[in-house]
DNA sequence: CGCACCGGGTTCTGCCATCTGC
DNA sequence: GCAGATGGCAGAACCCGGTGCG
């Protein structure tokens, strides 16, 4: 904690606003600087795809004005073109301050269109509590820009609040948080309770594996996995339990995978962790290995699991094609990590000069490309004599 | 120097469903 | 019955370099 000096202040957060000049103008919700609204009544001509009864013109000219694609707007959040009282100009101002574009500005509003309902007040407040976090504005902006849902989508900032005192108290360093909240920043704006009942049901887990240190235990899966949060309880477990039920690993071995290496695995899709594993498994027999070999590899590789079972078999395949022995892949599954393209053209190369794989393994396949291409100079010139 | 071992970095939203409060 | 708030879902790898050893 001693090493949270920016995040300590948070905790005791009381700061002060800082207005811009131009928002003392706007009252936190206006009914904008355009003259009164008239509320459209589907003053359609027949024939013409009818707008939803009640949209508020003005605030339809506005967003218009402003570039906002009011279509997929009115398809997200109908309701809120027709709201009467709404602060789209704030807002933008507000984000323009911040150093966003007026086309970010449009794709934010765009896609959430919710966010033209919070007040100058709120974002301020909420924007400096992102800020305890990030570095830059700038920064900021760009996460806004990629997913606007995850600032906007809740108007509570007590719990941003309790969010981030919660996940300091797990003990997270300032370069976790920043990293959890550039990553997955959906993660903050999920209720305390949600992002409590996660971390407990981790500690279960462990304790129920019989691990010493739960706090410790979900603080590395956290950590490991910055997607964790925002994954439901449901399928966190059930892909524990589909591991646990494949697969005849110790408590101990199960531990160390889920908090190490293995952590990615957790947040895959309930459906495509069992495809994985089955093709994987039925690959792995075709191939004549058995399920120790199966088991070893997992445990030695785990993010096999993550790729698609179309892409496994044909990596497996380009290699065994060149004479390499499925055994040798076993040993060292880390080649699979590299793309198809990659172990394609790498094998090519090495065919050239006649590299053998019985006598030297297959470990060359496993390096940068840096690396590789020394490897093959060397290779080539040894050749060359 | 060359190699094997190991761990780390990057990455993830945009939609729908369901509740809740007015 | 509405809009707002929140939960949950599908999607699906690749690459680099530090380090310690012989």
């Amino acid at each position: 904690m001693t090493a949270l000096p920016g995040l300590r202040t948070l905790l005791g957060f009381h700061r002060s606003l800082t207005l811009q000049c131009r928002s003392v103008l706007i009252p936190t919700f206006s009914i904008h600087d355009c003259p009164p609204r008239k509320l459209c009544c589907t003053s359609t001509k027949s024939g013409e795809p009818k707008p939803p009864p009640t949209e508020n013109e003005s605030l339809l000219e506005n967003l218009n004005l402003m570039g906002v694609d009011v279509t997929k707007a009115r398809q997200r959040q109908p309701g809120v073109l027709r709201k009467a009282f709404t602060n789209e100009q704030g807002v933008a101002q507000f984000l323009e301050g911040k150093g966003a574009s007026r086309k970010i500005i449009a794709g934010i509003i765009s896609r959430y269109p919710r966010a033209i309902t919070r007040s100058i007040e709120h974002l301020e407040q909420r924007w400096g509590l992102w800020k305890n976090i990030f570095k830059t504005d700038a920064e900021m902006v760009s996460i806004l820009d990629r997913s606007p849902e995850s600032f906007f989508r809740s108007s509570d900032n007590g719990n941003l609040e309790k969010n981030i005192a919660f996940l300091i108290s797990l003990g997270l360093n300032s370069k976790d948080l920043h990293r959890l909240l550039a990553t997955a920043p959906r993660t903050f704006s999920n209720s305390l309770e949600l992002n409590k009942q996660m971390v407990e049901f981790l500690e279960d887990i462990c304790t129920e594996l019989g691990g010493t240190n739960p706090e410790q235990f979900a603080k590395n899966i956290i950590s490991r996995n910055l997607y964790i949060l925002i994954r439901s309880t449901k399928r966190v477990k059930t892909n524990i339990n589909t591991l646990k039920t494949s697969l005849k690993w110790s408590d101990e071995e199960m531990l160390a995978l889920l908090q190490g290496r293995g952590a990615d695995l957790l947040d895959l899709s309930n459906e495509y962790m069992k495809k994985n594993l089955n093709s994987l498994k039925q690959k792995l027999f075709s191939l004549g290995c058995r399920k120790a070999d199966l088991e070893k590899l997992i445990v030695n590789y785990p993010m096999i699991l993550y790729i698609g079972s179309d892409t496994l078999s044909s990596k497996l395949d380009c290699l065994l094609k060149e004479g390499i022995k499925m055994q040798q892949i076993l040993e060292t599954p880390k080649v699979l990590d590299y793309s198809t393209q990659n172990i394609t053209g790498r094998l090519e190369e090495l065919k050239k000069v006649g590299y053998d794989f019985k006598k030297y393994g297959i470990n060359v396949l496993d390096s940068s490309k840096k690396r590789f291409d020394a490897k093959l100079e060397r290779l080539a010139a040894s050749l060359a004599k």
